[in-house]
DNA sequence: TGACAAATGAACATAAATATACAATAATAT
DNA sequence: ATATTATTGTATATTTATGTTCATTTGTCA
């Protein structure tokens, strides 16, 4: 029996059965576990099947369920994004207006204000119009717009009419790359017009970035990095882009 | 029984019920309770449930939690939406664009229809906003808006813009009324205006509604019972009120 | 409030499962 | 023919899952 047949047999036997156990297949296959557990390994890589501790389950939730990447880049820099989270919540004073853009980052924002009641928030983002909606008090505002799946954004022309007739205290939002010279960039030119019009909306514009986006620089230039008043990163980026920034006139916080 | 499917059952089990105690998940799976605590801890590492003594609840914060009053309308008459649903997802061709309006009947629609990746679906529900955010591949545009908590749809100025600019080949959508004089009134005047825009955006109106909102009258008038095409309810209206919509012109539909 | 029982977590132990490293063989490419 | 690659096995070190014991914490009730 060659390699694939194999491996074909044991995606049929997880099918039928929704799971699979590494000595049962040893025998039934007549070959070493150790075989087994390259094969379970392959299967894992492709994204087929789940493993565990002695056998393996069907990953079934990826079939129909499609985590989009914005949930998969969640528990990336979670300790840095949650520490910024809690410094933005803490500069947020009653009754203001603030626009959340989409984004892990932005999400992580979100939770923290979750107890506020005495501000408003505006959102493209739909996880966090979601958990808003669901756990807090507060006023919410949502622009319309195209949904993009892969950050489960609202963008698009719909968006625009609304985000030209708002005016809020502070914008929080994250950026994919933050140079000196080349600005601030994001990877999708789709999201361009809309994050150009954001900026706008506010004489106060913070971007919420870990230390991994300062020096990057991504396809498309949304602005120049002195239309952002505040930029609120994690220890460790390099001191060079940092000092460079500062000198162009944008406040960088480091927490 | 491997530890992932224990995990997966103590996930479901918390589902279901809403809470599990240690004791009895240690007698259900047989093992040490030591086993059900780790896996519990490692549960609530991941941010799913919410450790107490003695068991575990689901994470979903319950103390700021308010549960919107159309979250605890999905039980009722959940056969009759469910059967309306079914026969609405029925009817949607390949290709269309299709308005979903906000309410408990739409939400079902909305979860019949999450296989398909043929339509577009505009909304201004936030709660189909995120199932089909998460569970479907269709594309999806969503008007703007102020969230209204008890409803958790969207409306207001923000929404006319989109509103304004969009046409779709079917709008479904709820009312809270439904009278062959006094036509469908709403019970909002918030929503009075987002209402009545929304029935200018198709030349094809589909009024989903169980039997008790028939002969109905809310404060608010939002259309006469002729602006739209179709009415989708279940066995139990008053055959008076039906046949005197029916000679309005509308199609009454009993599933 | 203080005592008591239950629940918990840390520390240790153990067996099973797993990954790594190396070797052998067969199939394939050069 | 020789080099390369794919597949598999074996031995061993490492990790994981689990149980047990016991000091500590928590919740309850007199």
């Amino acid at each position: 029996m060659f390699r694939k047949e194999r491996l074909n047999n044991i995606i049929k036997e997880l099918e039928e059965r929704g799971r699979v156990n590494v000595l049962e297949l040893r025998d039934k296959f007549d070959v070493s576990a150790m075989t087994i557990r390259r094969d379970l390994g392959t299967l894992e890589d492709q994204g087929i099947i789940k493993r565990t501790h002695g056998g393996a389950l069907l990953a079934t939730d990826t079939r129909n369920r499609v985590e989009p990447p914005i949930i998969e880049r969640m528990n990336l820099m979670a300790e840095e994004k949650k520490r910024i989270a809690v410094w933005i919540s803490s500069q947020i004073d009653s009754g203001e207006t603030i626009f959340l853009g989409s984004g892990t980052t932005t999400l992580y924002v979100a939770r923290e204000i979750i107890i506020r009641d005495d501000i408003t928030v505006v959102t493209n983002s739909v996880p966090i119009l979601h958990e808003l909606s669901n756990n807090s008090h507060m006023n919410l505002i949502t622009v319309g717009g195209f949904l993009r799946r892969s950050e489960l954004s609202l963008i698009g022309a719909f968006a625009e009419p609304v985000l030209n007739n708002i005016h809020v205290n502070k914008v929080i939002i994250g950026m994919r790359g933050i140079h000196p010279i080349h600005g601030y960039t994001c990877e999708h030119p789709e999201e361009l017009m809309t994050d150009r019009m954001i900026f706008k909306i506010s004489d106060n514009i913070i971007i919420v970035a870990d230390h991994t986006k300062i020096g990057q620089v991504a396809t498309n230039r949304v602005e120049p990095i002195n239309s952002a008043s505040q930029i609120v990163t994690t220890p460790g980026a390099e001191n060079l882009h940092i000092k460079k920034i500062q000198e162009r006139g944008v406040d960088v916080i480091v927490v």
